[in-house]
DNA sequence: CAGCTAATTAACTCACTGGTTAACTGCTGG
DNA sequence: CCAGCAGTTAACCAGTGAGTTAATTAGCTG
């Protein structure tokens, strides 16, 4: 568990950087070789290693040996956590808002059962942001 | 779209902090003050501040006065564009396989029209990692 | 073997992040 | 009004991350 959460720190710490996610992108499109992935980049070469270094620690690419080259491949797997940690608590907070409303609709139905306005917590359920 | 990658760069770099998901998680269960979203955590409230500033500047939560309170609320639209840029690579490097999928039964069925291996782009396809 | 190319490692700089303590603002309730 | 609570701002420090240049490893090729 204290281990997932490494996993998800390191994968959201990789797809925090515009270039590593540019090189996501590039390798969600076929392996590539370090030099063809620093060709689009304004970056030194040692560069564009580090950020190798930063996505293959956090298991999203792997390298292997093919003469001189060490072409790049994608792990998407490594990506399903990230996705699921997002998705889990889009759907928990869809699932909040699914209850707010059958408590709004309840109260609505019979407006005297009011339970008072909790003190301190939750102190603003008001708001409109329900679309998307 | 530049403005798109700073939105992903801070929605990524925020949710790389295990404090801040836990935050994250925390709100999606209901708004919450500052002092009770710093309750189950060995920080100082400062501290607490910073993260709160750090989610609220890439929009994953808002703030409001009530009182002498701050609640603060999820705004999980945020989360729609980091899940949405994964997604979106998932699904391009599931395509891929695919692509790869359709050639080796072409090559497979036809094993003579060998267009040769390129020399140095995409050197190794080889891989067996079909396993999600 | 000599030399070229691919890529990494080493060592360093600079900026930023995460955390602290201390001081401050703003509101409320006695 | 003032004591006190909620929270933020300021100033600082240690650690890390992104980038550089220079040197090094490893494999191919003439």
């Amino acid at each position: 568990m204290a281990v997932a959460q490494d996993q998800l720190d390191a994968t959201f710490t990789a797809l925090a950087d515009p270039t590593r996610r540019a090189i996501v992108a590039r390798l969600a499109r076929g392996d590539a070789t370090v030099n063809e992935l620093a060709a689009p980049f304004d970056l030194t070469l040692p560069g564009i290693s580090k950020h190798l270094k930063v996505l293959e620690r956090c298991g999203l690419i792997s390298r292997t040996r093919r003469a001189q080259f060490r072409p790049c491949h994608l792990e998407a797997g490594a990506l399903d956590s990230a996705a699921a940690w997002i998705e889990d608590h889009r759907r928990i907070w869809a699932e909040r808002f699914d209850k707010l409303d059958a408590h709004l609709l309840e109260i609505q139905r019979a407006p005297d059962s009011e339970p008072g306005p909790a003190p301190a917590a939750r102190p603003a359920p008001a708001n409109e942001r329900r679309d998307r």
